[in-house]
DNA sequence: GGAAAAGTGGATATTGACATCCACTATTGG
DNA sequence: CCAATAGTGGATGTCAATATCCACTTTTCC
């Protein structure tokens, strides 16, 4: 239901929350999260043109993140890469007069208003002030497993 | 969020549930709801592989829905044509430990498990029960309408 | 039985999402 | 300055979703 490109963005701006406000490079990032290097570097490419991540050339560079992990909701991240796509007038085109759906539609664009708002209502802290699963599963080490360079 | 085929066949069963019990053609289908005819015809027979309509060739054949409006849910149809795909295991495939997600996959998977519950408490009646609207925005002609045969 | 109506299945475009590659530019540290 | 590091932009490849076409089968009606 959501774009690969989607998954991979939300992945990498996790990692990025987790380090920051250290630069991590695309690289790192990709092994890491698991994502073809090329293709994150275009999605970090969208992630920068949307003012949520900023890049740094040369040795030491890399990409951070633009906003505190607290300010930086799933929704923004998601928007930045595959926009959500509400249903705004009939996808009939019939008599697209202003805001009202038929009955179908409205229920369809409800759920994705539900998501939306979930994902409105989520920001990047919520997310890695969960440490609690005992389980690592899907958590990258933590910040005290990394060397210091 | 959903696919152009998800949009297609709801389109086709709402039309079949506001003429139902009479078949309709393909070509009846495919005009009222403005799909390609051609692509409407492999819904339709995805639909009729999940026993959500069955078909009848020839002279006065078509399409009809094989269960009442009240028994079709907005689920059965999605997922005979793209099925909603839940998050079951961490997409990295890290020690996939059971069920338990990272607080990220989880958090998505709860999205999406919010959409699922919405579409499987919407029936197809419970669409055709709303024809408060004033405005027919995206109604088909009712049945009063259809000119009988 | 034969003609018309209607769905079926397979072959074939077309398009956008996903993905890779590479030459180029910018930055840093020595 | 220069060599190594790292991101950028453009060209290109791959594949699944979307869409079309057509020969074929089934069914109905006369």
């Amino acid at each position: 239901m959501l774009s690969q490109s989607v998954e991979y963005a939300l992945r990498a701006v996790c990692f990025l929350a987790e380090r920051a406000p250290e630069p991590q490079t695309t690289g790192q990032i990709a092994k890491v999260t698991k994502v073809p290097p090329a293709y994150l570097s275009k999605i970090l490419q969208q992630l920068g043109r949307s003012g949520i991540v900023r890049s740094q050339r040369g040795v030491n560079g890399g990409m951070a993140l633009m906003k505190s992990s607290e300010e930086l909701t799933i929704l923004e991240v998601v928007n930045a890469v595959d926009p959500m796509q509400r249903i705004r007038e009939c996808p009939l085109g019939l008599a697209s007069h202003g805001v009202r759906l038929c009955p179908l539609h409205r229920r369809l664009d409800d759920a994705m208003a539900m998501v939306e708002h979930a994902f409105h209502a989520t920001t990047l802290a919520d997310i890695l002030a969960e440490p609690s699963e005992s389980i690592p599963l899907c958590n990258f080490p933590g910040p005290k497993a990394v060397k210091k360079r």
